[in-house]
DNA sequence: ATAATTTTTTAGACAAGGCTAAAAATATTT
DNA sequence: AAATATTTTTAGCCTTGTCTAAAAAATTAT
């Protein structure tokens, strides 16, 4: 059994190796958790006992087979009780977060099990990410930026890179949700914005913005 | 805020305090969470500068205003969830607690507020015990004990005292619930045993048991 | 290839929450 | 009212998870 700390470390390091592959560095997970490296390297030397993770020194570390599996438990419920947040319980995607990272260590298999089930097997969360099953496993669905697209191209937006409320709030705001189908009008070549429809309405959005959104075409 | 340690005391404190009236011991609140009474000392000195108590040495300890509103807003949330997981979940009345012990440490009054609106508002918890609203207030019930009615008098399920799992198994198997009708058909003057009606089928228990079983009459 | 810089680890400290053993206060007997 | 027993508090120690400052290793620049 894990503490909530090693879950938040497991959980972190995990993100990270779905990002940037193997061997994660002592910097970037104290800067994801926000701590310092030197809490970092204390805790991965448990984690390492524990065998969810490998760590040499110096080298950074790698999740084990079970240490990726508990990692994604931890990730299915949390995704789970968003879900359940937006669907359930009038919560808007950008609202969810918080509350899903305490629920989140809630242990009780059967629970996690039921939830599920309550939900009708939902496969993704609100953000649009994959919920993966009881053996952390998950299709990783096939997206790319929507900044990615050329001019006259099509997509319907799948997911967002950035979770923050701020970001939620401005798609929102403009009409733009999962499942939407967005239409790239013209890309202004000097600063990379674009000009693209959503829902009927034209709309013009910098870089930034499209390189958070993700679209399958 | 408190941590999660301070609300499980402030939680216990209130419960003594429901049963015993005020001034309650150390050594009490030691059984009651299973720790030792030198623990005890410490944490009431921490919650009685948060001003959530009194504590006077060697005088026990009492809720304030404060600590009565922070208690019950814990047990609030705990029987909102005990609801959520018998009505929705498909948790028997016996698989709940551990559960809900969890999850009444979960920090979001839109979380509690929405969740009470989903369920439709309810006012008792699957043990039939009283949900407090969100200022701490609720209805006391109005209940006797199984045993204290005479024979060929009639009272209708409210409650349990004892919600151990066991117990609460003993009674589903029997037949016993919540609404369920009790009447009284003869009492053993040697050991109290009662022989008792209950959904059309006779049964026997003993005075243990009916000292465990609330009523209304 | 050596020097400078950055990253990572070690060492030592601290707060929270718990424990044991001993001391102090209160309660109970005789 | 003393003596004994019980309860409560104090004192000191432990573990978890964190931090800062200094040392060590790795990386980058000259």
């Amino acid at each position: 059994m894990f503490t909530l700390s090693e879950e938040n470390y497991l959980k972190a390091i995990f993100h990270l190796e779905m990002m940037s592959g193997t061997g994660i560095s002592t910097n970037a997970i104290a800067s994801k958790l926000e701590t310092k490296a030197s809490s970092v390297t204390d805790m991965v030397k448990k984690l390492a006992e524990k065998q969810v993770l490998v760590y040499k020194k110096y080298q950074g570390v790698s999740l084990t087979k079970s240490g990726k599996t508990t990692a994604a438990r931890i990730v299915r419920k949390h995704r789970l009780w968003e879900v359940f947040l937006v669907e359930k319980l009038n919560f808007s995607w950008d609202e969810v977060h918080d509350v899903a990272e305490q629920l989140e260590h809630i242990k009780s298999p059967k629970l996690t099990r039921e939830l599920d089930a309550f939900l009708g097997f939902p496969k993704t969360d609100p953000h649009g990410d994959p919920i993966p099953d009881h053996e952390g496993r998950f299709d990783s669905v096939e997206k790319r930026l929507l900044s990615s697209l050329k001019e006259n191209e099509v997509g319907v937006c799948v997911g967002v890179d950035d979770s923050s409320s701020n970001f939620l709030q401005y798609l929102d705001k403009n009409g733009i949700s999962l499942g939407k189908k967005i239409e790239v009008l013209s890309i202004e070549s000097f600063d990379g914005s674009l000009s693209i429809k959503v829902a009927g309405k034209a709309l013009s959005i910098s870089n930034k913005i499209a390189t958070n959104i993700y679209i399958r075409s």
